[in-house]
DNA sequence: AACCGACAAATTGTGTACATTTTTGTGATC
DNA sequence: GATCACAAAAATGTACACAATTTGTCGGTT
């Protein structure tokens, strides 16, 4: 994480006029783009301070645009405030990793009603062919190929859902369970892993016949078992609390 | 919204430990509360500006903690930003309306589904009794308790679903409708309310069976007419757009 | 008289300073 | 040698000040 200018922070009022901005985003939306971005991809570890300072320095600016992101990181969910103690990150407990993975459910059992409801035929068929693009990952046992064509089939569903309110609210829980959930893909036991596949099939099925009740269903247990898959990994793989110092 | 002390802001440093809290809360979640409901409440018009300057008397805060929590609750979609222009009440259209009640669906059928896995029968005779003194209310007509019980039967589903992530979801988009929803209540025609009441003994009985699936999608719908009633009664009475100066 | 432009006032966005709280390091005592 | 206490240092929470952008008004021009 680079600062913004390769100057101080007083440059940046003139520097950023002269590169015009890709959008209209202000300062703040910026940084708190930058700073999700920056905790998400694991640049700090789980439960680790989130120094002030230092990331003022990383990122250029001063402290107040910086405690505004975090503040509404905190509700994100991504850290969490303690009083007069600082910012943490936000360490996930068996329990908060299940029941994001039950919410998740849920949004996609929704996105998948109300994608029988709106989707296109056009858009069935480009989820078709992500499903056999994925489907040859799969053949070829290329784990990192397969997780980023199925995270882009739910995408496509929830964009079909043609809910703003639905899309956003799926984006930030997924990225509260995204580390874990591609390092759990990675531990997936090659039975989960055909499973899987087979659920997929039957989620494309029911959504060829647009029945949204069955797509629900799917849907959200496919969600169930990628929760199951997700919490045995952690288990698994990060007894924290019971390590020894 | 009265000021936190009488006096000026500096003495609520001093004030505020001689009262002990009632919970360990900072202030920022104090203001932040506050500041929610205020706006929740209905105080400023929709669409109106939200002066800092005022709000910062009102609260006998300074600026940053007050624009801390105009930040949050931008991200909880309550109030928008514009750069340079200050913060605005959220105007909600037919369609973010829509939207907001179909993702209210889908988290109270989320919460169903997940219920019937949790649910202790006493909590079922719990809601039973709700249930009954919601049907009195609706057999005297009184739209007020009626909406205050029905709230308070739908709050119960989602603690019973024992997860704390759609719990702190539900409430959050709950809030963000609550005044249309209850207005749409009123104007609700009467044939609505009875079928209203049909749908609540299915949603109970479902309930009893602990039948996830059935129950799961009897909400959807359930939450799908008050959708519809709740576009009908805004589209009705708040032509806002098409108003002359 | 109406419209365009420029100036002034107000409001927002960001940086900085100060007070309070927490944490850490040092020293003394048991 | 270990533990507790106190003090210093660092970090947080809030207030305040300044810069930049927007908005409203006044004057000039067509």
């Amino acid at each position: 994480m680079k600062p913004l200018t390769p100057h101080d922070a007083a440059s940046r009022a003139v520097a950023a006029p002269a590169v015009p901005d890709r959008e209209d985003t202000s300062l703040h939306d910026e940084i708190l783009t930058r700073l999700r971005d920056h905790i998400v991809e694991g640049n700090i570890p789980d439960g680790g301070r989130v120094p002030e300072r230092q990331l003022c320095e990383m990122l250029g600016i001063s402290r107040t645009p910086l405690r505004e992101a975090l503040k509404v990181l905190a509700s994100e969910g991504l850290v969490e405030l303690l009083p007069n103690r600082g910012a943490r990150v936000r360490q996930l407990s068996e329990r908060d990793l299940a029941e994001l993975f039950d919410v998740m459910g849920g949004l996609e059992a929704l996105a998948g009603r109300l994608a029988c409801e709106n989707i296109t035929d056009a858009e069935i068929a480009e989820i078709e062919r992500l499903h056999y693009d994925m489907y040859a990952f799969y053949l070829h046992r290329d784990m990192h190929g397969y997780f980023r064509v199925n995270q882009l089939i739910h995408h496509k569903i929830v964009e079909a859902s043609r809910n703003a309110v639905l899309q956003s609210a799926y984006v930030n829980f997924a990225g509260r369970i995204r580390r874990i959930r591609y390092s759990a893909n990675f531990a997936r036991k090659r039975e989960r892993w055909g499973e899987a596949m087979r659920e997929h099939e039957a989620i494309l099925e029911a959504l060829r016949r647009r029945a949204g009740n069955e797509l629900s269903d799917i849907l959200f247990n496919h969600l169930r078992n990628k929760r199951t898959a997700a919490v045995e990994y952690l288990t698994a793989a990060v007894p924290a609390q019971s390590e020894p110092a």
